[in-house]
RNA sequence: GUGGGCGUAGCUCAGCUGGUUAGAGCGCCAGGUUGUGGCCCUGGAGGCCGGGGGUUCAAGUCCCCUCGCUCACCCCA
């Protein structure tokens, strides 16, 4: 233990964390730039909040005897003695900016952020994760539930999958619930000894874990459980049934969970998940969310309805791997700069390409043309700009297609940046926007 | 927090019942082609065989400890 027990050798990154190196990471940004366009022309509106807080946000929003808070959050004292946490979850950050600065309601927002849980690793599952999410303030509207599962499962669709199926449940409100929880623990209690050995002992600070619960005994038990769906009260039960009515109209498709009991104490009504059935892992969901008109006032706000969700990136990336979906890979560069010259034309040649617009790279240290050729083509560059002695005589440079056939010609220096873009740079995006002034 | 599997070159791995200078493929570098990538050929660099201790004439190979990775439980994205 402690600071000494990393062994000699190579630095590396802390027990379940990990870096992601290029070309795989263009994945992450991607997949972020996709949400963001997707949530931004939905109306929300990016929230970049810090990636700490003080650990009350998250032990009044969270509840303390969640695992996620009250065993896996990084907590510390600062060097003020202020008690704070790195993030272990999206929405209490959200609900105490909005305290803070009180925006207009409704209020929309997304994020993209790190999350911080002290688990133990495994398939799918690391210390640090990315969400991304979007949550709604101020809206007490069914219609605003459909809104946020719509905005989940079109993510999900616009990044390729398809083999997911979403759950939804209701968690009932002040009204409805602690009377069912009430005879939920009545029920419990009196097949306490069937229990599985960590549910006997944890059946009185939370009887709905219970439900979650996977061991056969405990099945056994809730199976003839009452359930939550049949003790909603009036508001709840048509609040679910404008939810469920929504969610058909747009044609999406979901399993009712009678016992979908999401982790976080804050949600009332309105659950959902979302799990994938192509990760071969136990490790499946993909994402979830709901409602949570109490969390304002646990946070010391007025009663204020909110409703949201968080995505996993990483999941979402290792189902799309797993559902063999084609992700895009990043824009190849236009050009690659092969100087044999001694490199200045290289300098001069690359800049001015970037000026232009254009994505180029080049060689240094003055490599052997052989080398310099095999880093164009590995470079995934359209062409290979080639300058030897020939070319500064003449001021021309050699312009070689890497791609296909094309044969190479001679292209007067002023004329490189041109023939270049003909060539088809840019050909996927806006084709005429690269331009700056005419150089 | 609990349990299983595994740690040999940058990567994926081979090293039989312990026996001399630890191997392959890929990748990398160089040369074959003195102005040209992708294919091919040749050569090269690169390993305290995760770390420590023990058994033995001898350990990458066996034993113990430790660190790390990994999978599952728990919990969760």
């Amino acid at each position: 233990m402690g600071s000494e027990s990393e062994e000699r050798g190579a630095a590396r990154a802390p027990t379940g964390t990990r870096d992601v190196l290029w070309p795989e990471s263009w994945q992450f940004e991607s997949s972020a730039a996709r949400f963001a366009a997707l949530v931004q022309g939905s109306g929300y509106g990016l929230l970049q909040s810090p990636t700490f807080e003080y650990s009350s946000v998250f032990r009044k929003g969270i509840g303390e005897e969640n695992d996620v808070v009250g065993r896996e959050m990084y907590e510390f004292a600062d060097r003020d003695g202020k008690l704070l946490a790195l993030r272990p979850e999206g929405t209490a950050s959200v609900v105490r900016a909005y305290l803070q600065h009180r925006p207009t309601l409704p209020w929309k927002a997304w994020y993209a952020t790190p999350l911080f849980r002290h688990e133990r690793p495994q398939a799918a599952r690391y210390r640090q994760h990315h969400q991304l999410g979007i949550e709604a303030l101020g809206v007490a509207d069914a219609d605003m539930d459909v809104e946020v599962v719509w905005v989940a499962d079109t993510f999900l669709r616009e990044m390729g999958l398809a083999d997911f199926s979403l759950h939804i449940g209701s968690m009932g409100d002040g009204t409805c619930r602690p009377g069912y929880v009430a005879e939920l623990a009545a029920h419990l209690s009196a097949h306490r000894d069937e229990l599985c050995d960590d549910h006997r002992l944890r059946l009185d600070t939370n009887p709905m874990r219970v439900l979650d619960c996977k061991r056969p005994e405990c099945r056994g038990v809730t199976a003839g459980a009452p359930r939550l769906l049949d003790h909603l009260c009036e508001a709840c039960a048509a609040h679910f049934d404008r939810v469920r009515a929504g969610l058909d109209a747009l044609g999406i498709g979901y399993e009712l969970y009678d016992r979908l009991v999401r982790g976080f104490d804050y949600y009332t009504r309105t659950t959902f998940e979302f799990a994938s059935g192509a990760i071969d892992a136990a490790q499946n969901a993909l994402g979830g969310g709901g409602r949570y008109d109490g969390l304002v006032e646990m946070l010391g706000g007025e009663p204020t309805p909110g409703v949201g969700f968080g995505i996993g990136l990483e999941r979402v990336l290792i189902a799309c791997g797993a559902e063999g979906v084609d992700l895009s890979g990043p824009p190849p560069l236009d050009a690659f700069v092969v100087d044999v010259t001694g490199g200045g034309a290289a300098r001069d040649l690359t800049i001015a390409l970037r000026r232009a617009g254009l994505r180029a790279d080049r060689a240094f240290d003055g490599r052997s043309m052989k080398a310099q050729m095999k880093l164009a083509d590995r470079s995934g560059a359209r062409v290979a700009l080639i300058v030897g002695p020939e070319e500064l005589r003449a001021g021309t440079v050699l312009v070689r297609p890497l791609r296909d056939g094309a044969a190479q010609r001679q292209v007067g220096t002023a004329d490189v940046v041109g023939a270049v873009s003909g060539e088809g740079a840019f050909s996927g995006e806006g084709a005429s926007s690269g331009e700056r002034e005419g150089t």
